[in-house]
DNA sequence: AAAGCAATCAACCGCGGGGTT
DNA sequence: CAACCCCGCGGTTGATTGCTT
């Protein structure tokens, strides 16, 4: 171990003295009352000005993903799930990244859920979760349920402020481009076709969106990573000879919806 | 009810970048 | 320019919880 290596005695003892583990009660509401009062950073010498027995690495980390107010906590939404699959076919595993895209969600968060959730569903199905097989498979099928499921949510509530509209294809599109929307569906893209697809999502970033272009205001996302041009790469025929085959399910039926959402080796076949 | 296993997620670790001395 | 320190990121671990037998 690195540390180890400089670790001189006086170190030693130090390092004995920090706890480590699960934080109790106690120390949450150290961290908060002294956050509260003298704010957040310099975290090693918020560390010991602090009196907790942590390093600054552990408070901060406490703090960030735990503690801090707007911290959302529960299940990550489909329209979550849905940025986090878009955003991570756009920038790999870069989860600090992703999450400043996901307001009140922390990189530990999504990381967590790609790991347990996404991850597992490529390991059942035999496939690198980076592939194009499998990214393809998750545009054709998951993102579509994805969608009907916020589809369902949202046709009983309609009083969203902000929104955001997806489609299948192009998971999320600029929202106050109707017009734009409108223009690019006539005028004939595979990407705008037929099966073209314009949810409302009622969804309310807290922040901006920010980097590499991708960037509008609180309103609006335009987040394009299954843009025409990569699916049309995905389409083309250097992809493996394959084909998902649906195991006789129905897609449209309920219970799908209603299931959980990750059980891809029960709804498809592999076919060579 | 209990044991074994799997899934989840909070927390830790190593590393690299950037700032400071 | 080198050495050091702090911070944040991504990968990994391990404790806890839930499920199955």
């Amino acid at each position: 171990m690195r540390a180890s290596k400089k670790i001189t005695s006086s170190c030693n003892e130090q390092l004995d003295e920090l706890r480590r583990g699960p934080w109790t009660l106690d120390e949450d509401n150290l961290l908060i009352h002294y956050i509260t009062c003298h704010g957040e950073g310099r975290w090693n010498s918020l560390a010991k000005a602090s009196g907790l027995k942590r390093t600054g690495k552990s408070c901060r980390l406490r703090w960030l993903n735990y503690l801090k107010p707007d911290v959302k906590h529960g299940n990550l939404t489909p329209q979550e799930q849905i940025l986090i699959l878009e955003l991570h076919s756009k920038w790999g595993n870069r989860w600090s990244k992703i999450a400043q895209n996901l307001p009140g969600r922390t990189d530990n968060e999504i990381k967590n859920y790609w790991r347990t959730k996404v991850q597992k569903q490529a390991r059942h199905l035999k496939v690198d979760s980076n592939s194009k097989m499998f990214i393809e498979a998750l545009r054709q099928f998951l993102v579509p349920r994805l969608l009907e499921k916020v589809e369902l949510s949202t046709s009983s509530s309609s009083t969203s402020t902000s929104s955001m509209e997806v489609n299948q294809n192009n998971f999320i599109s600029q929202p106050q481009c109707k017009e734009t929307l409108m223009e690019k569906t006539s005028s004939n893209s595979d990407i705008y076709s037929s099966n073209f697809k314009r949810i409302v999502l009622p969804y309310m970033p807290e922040s901006s969106l920010q980097s590499n272009g991708y960037i509008v205001d609180n309103n609006n996302f335009d987040v394009m990573s299954f843009n025409q041009s990569n699916t049309q790469e995905l389409m083309s025929s250097d992809l493996p000879a394959f084909e998902f085959q649906m195991a006789g399910i129905d897609w449209t039926s309920n219970e799908f919806v209603d299931d959980t959402f990750w059980n891809m080796d029960e709804l498809w076949q592999f076919k060579k």
